[in-house]
DNA sequence: TTTGCCTGGGAAAAGGGTTTCCCACGACCA
DNA sequence: TGGTCGTGGGAAACCCTTTTCCCAGGCAAA
């Protein structure tokens, strides 16, 4: 009779025994390493298919020196701009037979240590490390440990792989868009200035501006909150003068739904009278208001594609310079 | 010179050799096994403290059958239910230094199959199933694994584990806090007919109108979608005729913040006029509402941690009895 | 002094693979 | 017929830790 000793886990002892040959015939023949006959590599594999045979990889690993594991640690416990990372990091490391550890840790020092061990513990290949804030970092030090390291959308040393998106780039189609338009009056409606994209967003919208042709009004940044309420509020502020706006370029998609509210509240017309343009493609908000807004999406599923590639390129060696990546973000037209 | 033989992570064999003691002794000494003197397993203590000795986990579950992993194959994408549960399953088995395995599926049956051969092969201790819908399982079948698996928030085989929160108990909830507040003429606005969870809420809606004393009105179930759009229409539709609710308790929070919407927009003020009762606790929508939305909290970060922590108990050996396990809901109260 | 027990510690196997050698054998050539 | 070479396959070491015996020696009791 064919089959497994017992109950167990097949191994390749199995594979061995049944087909006749010692395991490290058995081994180099699944493998496709060595030398071997074609026929008896074929009868091997026969043997281990029709044994159901899967090696265990923790067999495998403690000799490979790779564990084909990573640790995401991530510090976003909401996970609004974690969800489409870490989605695309397992999407892009599954094809490379590579699992993905999720670690929230919620900004605590010590639960981020107790993690950070348990994954050097269990032999990562690498980390990944993401967060929401790009001028945020992790609680705990990612210098000096003995696997790589890539940051996504949280701040690394200067001589890590950090990737981003390209808020500038953003921010200036945004404002491009609105340009191409026909709109003259156009001011950006952000968080607070304390965050580092708020002040980036808001640099590229102002050079966008002057070096636009013919020139638009003089640039005018309204720093808040990353709310509704202060979409609402900013317009109460906007229409208090005399001089109104005919574009708006929001922070991000709650302030715009905010101010697309609080102009319909007003009898404004979106976009007839005044143009907006979000940011984050969050669609859950920007396909729900009214008109679904236009939207920059920051492609955060494909950045983590890209961290993934990347940290398996670190690991199989080859020197990735350091450094912030930028990638590019999409306008996305909608009705606003 | 103390120290390790290489740059190379320190094994316990360094730890031995140094100690001058032999590994076996090393290993009982520091896993508190076997008969060592008070001594002996001090200083071989304090020289793996010093030479920074942490053992590989992966050596280690090759011996002890437990890895210390579980997976975590999930079919929500977009994560607004998901990411609660994640959060509660990782914080709840970090404590037994267990860590998760994240795998997004997204409903492909192939790349589910490959997310799970890869769990398989990795010896996890256990799986945990998470999706959004009870009524739509996983595209693969969990039955005959070698491992225990416990379902949060999609179908399981009647002999599983299954978690979900307990919809009747919150929607009873709702109610009867809308009954409190003396309103009698209550309707339920809600999500497809076609989710179980909707029919589900509906019918609890309908017993909780029907056992309150005084009487209030007929119950008036209106089915739609899961939107602000929905929101809006069924207002509209509510105050077409002459008999208007004065309380509604929305099929999610969504649903809720389209229905505040619309009744401001008719001038109907909330709570005055109108109580509204939403359901998810989604913060990012209940609390940027006007009024901010009482709602009902699902907890599912504590379905989470159940989970999580059924599922060890079902992995060291405690049988539980399989079924569909309800975990209470919570009213959130705020202003409406 | 012998016997027996207790104690602290070590040798070796096990866990499931991979990899480095090394060997046997047949073919080919002189 | 003897030597050389190429080929297919195997023995054993190794990865790192745990665990199961087993042993040596000290001490008390007989």
């Amino acid at each position: 009779m064919i089959g497994p000793t017992s109950s167990e886990r097949v191994t390749i002892y199995d594979v061995a025994r049944i087909a006749e040959v010692s395991v490290a015939t058995a081994s180099k023949a699944l493998n496709g390493t060595g030398r071997i006959s074609e026929q008896t590599r074929d009868r091997i594999k026969r043997v281990a298919q029709q044994l159901g045979f899967r090696p265990n990889a923790l067999a495998r690993s403690l000799t490979s020196k790779r564990s084909f594991t990573v640790g995401l640690l991530t510090d976003d416990t909401y996970g609004r701009f974690t969800l489409p990372v870490m989605a695309g990091v397992s999407e892009g490391l599954i094809d490379h037979g590579v699992s993905v550890f999720l670690c929230a840790v919620e900004g605590n020092p010590d639960l981020t240590r107790i993690h950070l061990d348990a994954l050097l513990d269990k032999q990562v290949d690498g980390i990944i490390a993401t967060g929401k804030r790009l001028d945020k970092p992790l609680p705990v030090d990612l210098h000096n440990l003995p696997v790589p390291v890539v940051y996504a959308l949280t701040a690394g040393p200067a001589d890590a792989v950090t990737l981003v998106p390209d808020d500038r780039q953003g921010a200036i189609q945004a404002v491009q868009h609105l340009i191409a338009r026909q709109r003259r009056r156009i001011v950006h409606v952000t968080g607070p200035e304390t965050f580092e994209v708020a002040r980036e967003r808001a640099r590229a919208y102002v050079d966008a501006l002057r070096s636009a042709e013919p020139a638009p009004a003089e640039p005018c940044v309204l720093y808040g909150t990353w709310s509704e309420r202060w979409g609402h509020e900013a317009v109460a502020r906007l229409w208090s003068g005399p001089d109104h706006p005919d574009g708006i370029f929001c922070g991000n998609d709650q302030i715009a739904r905010g101010v697309i509210d609080a102009l319909r509240e007003r009898g404004v017309r979106v976009p007839a009278d005044v143009s907006i343009v979000g940011f984050d493609n969050w669609e859950i908000v920007a396909e729900q208001t009214r008109p679904p807004l236009t939207t920059i999406d920051m492609n955060l599923k494909e950045l983590g594609r890209q961290a993934g590639l990347t940290l398996i390129r670190s690991i199989t060696g080859e020197r990735a310079p350091g450094g912030l990546w930028k990638l590019p973000c999409s306008l996305i037209v909608r009705g606003s």
